[in-house]
RNA sequence: CGGGAUGUGGCUCAGGUGGUAGAGCGCUACUUUAGGGAAGUAGAGGCCGCAAGUUCAAGUCUUGUCAUUCCGACCA
């Protein structure tokens, strides 16, 4: 489409460069500023007003479940992170210690947490006695610190914010419900909202979180055919509960371990939205998440009636319906460089009124997700950018979701495995033994890893693909973020 | 943590064999412009990433260090 044929020379073309077009699309759309310690990064307000978009609309759906807020700490000392073995074991080589308070050395070294099971287990321990108190479904938006090596603008950043949700059960189906339901909402939150399709399913044992007895994933796939784990939600069982003595007295009088949970999903969404959606021009935004969905370009802004016009205009769409976000661009800058600046920054719709209009009695609306330009007669605006929006949001999952299923491939054998990873980038679904030296051969060789056993299973085959086995589950596989 | 590239005004970069700092864009003011990054005039802005060293003299040479970025291994 002529329409969306690159405009601007500030970003590198995704073709040419993926991963210069994603640091290029980052900058250029004002998401953020790097900082001087390595890793962390200034989220300026384009960027922070997405996540508040994020943030609002997923409480909304974690509230409806029954979950509610809370706020734990940032330091763990080092004695509580060590109870559990297999999560210590995970998260030490990437925890930040504070060791000093002050000018005197802490008797015991805190960490600043990288996930929060332990915070919640301590004080789960005191605070659930009864199968009355039970179950326990809190959340914290908040945080976290890992002490990444390399670093990128919310894929991988040192510190990035995220919400945590733990929860403790009477018993283990109920922690399985549960562990389910957030998946499910986390999908649902990708797909409705965020217009990203998602994968299902259920991660491998190599694959699980550090302490868990099963992770659950959403896997995404971005433009450049590498897969994004997006959301997780983890079923730990008992087995912190043991570590950290969590008992309650159930109701036939006796001493039970709570069996417990944790989900969380990050900024990381953000680079998700960018990698999904963006193309030459910059980022593009799914209305739902966009702090502007509409901007009003006023042309030849100086002639009389044209700036009184636009503000017009914008108060009709911001009081319709539930309310459009809006915003009437009269800096003095050219039109067409207001056009660019616009689209860098993945503005849904905008609005051109000029004199012309004016005396016509209409105005032009653009698209940003596929560039599409019409005639509106004024009278239609609120209907027509209403319906538009929603028509953008439905539009751009249906574009995600073909390029997703354009981009899935099938694999039988090593050599077909081989061949499309190295030479169609995506997702590639091929039966799997359930042995992990097969998983790591299948690294090993081709830097591809099982992203998930999908919770729709297929039988593509009867054998491994690696070893030539009896298969047991239908996984897909790709390379990640 | 391994390999490569790069650090000079806000941004992009130029500064052979060492000799005391440049451009374009942006910014500020005014004027003219205006339907896909407009133009003129006049301004402001730099201990050349940081630290040692060599030298009469370092943006330039040496060593170290920090950061950014890309490619791998690890993770959301």
């Amino acid at each position: 489409m002529a329409e969306n044929k690159k405009k601007v020379e500030a970003i590198t073309s995704m073709d040419v460069d993926f991963a210069q077009w994603y640091t290029d699309v980052v900058k250029k759309a004002e998401l953020i500023d790097y900082t001087s310690v390595k890793g962390c990064m200034v989220i300026k307000p384009a960027g922070y007003a997405i996540w508040e978009l994020i943030q609002k609309q997923l409480d909304d759906r974690f509230k409806e479940t029954g979950v509610e807020n809370v706020y734990l700490p940032m330091f763990i000392p080092e004695s509580l992170l060590q109870k559990e073995k297999d999560h210590v074991e995970g998260f030490a080589p990437e925890v930040a210690w504070v060791t000093h308070g002050g000018l005197n050395p802490l008797q015991e070294r805190l960490c600043v947490r990288p996930t929060s099971e332990t915070l919640f287990c301590d004080f789960y321990k005191n605070d659930i006695q009864s199968y009355r108190d039970l179950p326990k479904v809190y959340n914290q938006w908040c945080s976290v610190v890992r002490w990444e090596k390399e670093t990128r603008p919310f894929l991988r950043s040192r510190e990035f914010l995220w919400q945590e949700g733990h929860t403790a059960h009477a018993t283990a189906e109920d922690a399985e419900a549960r562990t389910i339901q957030m998946l499910n909402v986390y999908a649902d939150f990708c797909e409705q909202v965020l217009a990203i399709p998602v994968i299902k399913g259920r991660k491998t044992d190599k694959e699980k979180f550090a302490g868990a007895e099963a992770t659950y994933t959403i896997e995404a796939l971005m433009h450049d055919g590498k897969a994004l784990q997006s959301g997780t939600s983890h079923n730990f069982g008992d087995g912190f509960a043991k570590a950290f003595g969590i008992q309650f007295t159930d109701k036939d009088n006796t001493l039970k371990y709570v069996h417990q949970t944790s989900w969380g999903m990050t900024t990381r969404l953000i680079g998700a939205i960018i990698m999904v959606h963006g193309d030459d021009n910059g980022l593009v935004l799914p209305p739902k998440v966009a702090p502007t969905q509409v901007m009003i370009v006023p042309i030849m802004q100086k002639k009389e009636g044209v700036l009184e016009k636009a503000a017009e205009l914008k108060t009709r769409l911001a009081s319709f319906g539930n309310g459009i976000r809006v915003k009437v661009d009269d800096s003095d800058k050219s039109p067409g460089w207001k056009f660019s600046e616009q689209e860098m920054r993945g503005i849904p719709l905008r609005v051109e009124i000029g004199p012309k209009d004016i005396e016509a009695g209409k105005c032009i609306i653009c698209r940003r997700d596929n560039g599409e330009k019409v005639e509106v007669a004024l009278d239609a605006l609120e209907e027509t950018v209403a319906s538009l929006l929603e028509q953008i949001q439905v539009d751009m999952l249906e574009r995600a979701r073909t390029h997703r299923d354009e981009h899935t491939y099938v694999a039988t054998s090593m050599e077909e495995l081989s061949e499309i990873l190295d030479t169609k980038p995506g997702f590639v679904k091929a039966m799997w033994c359930g042995n992990q030296d097969c998983e790591d051969s299948i690294k090993e060789k081709y830097s591809a890893t099982s992203r998930c056993m999908p919770f729709e299973q297929e039988q593509i085959s009867d054998v491994c693909v690696c070893c030539g086995k009896p298969a047991k589950k239908m996984v897909y596989w790709g390379r990640a973020y």
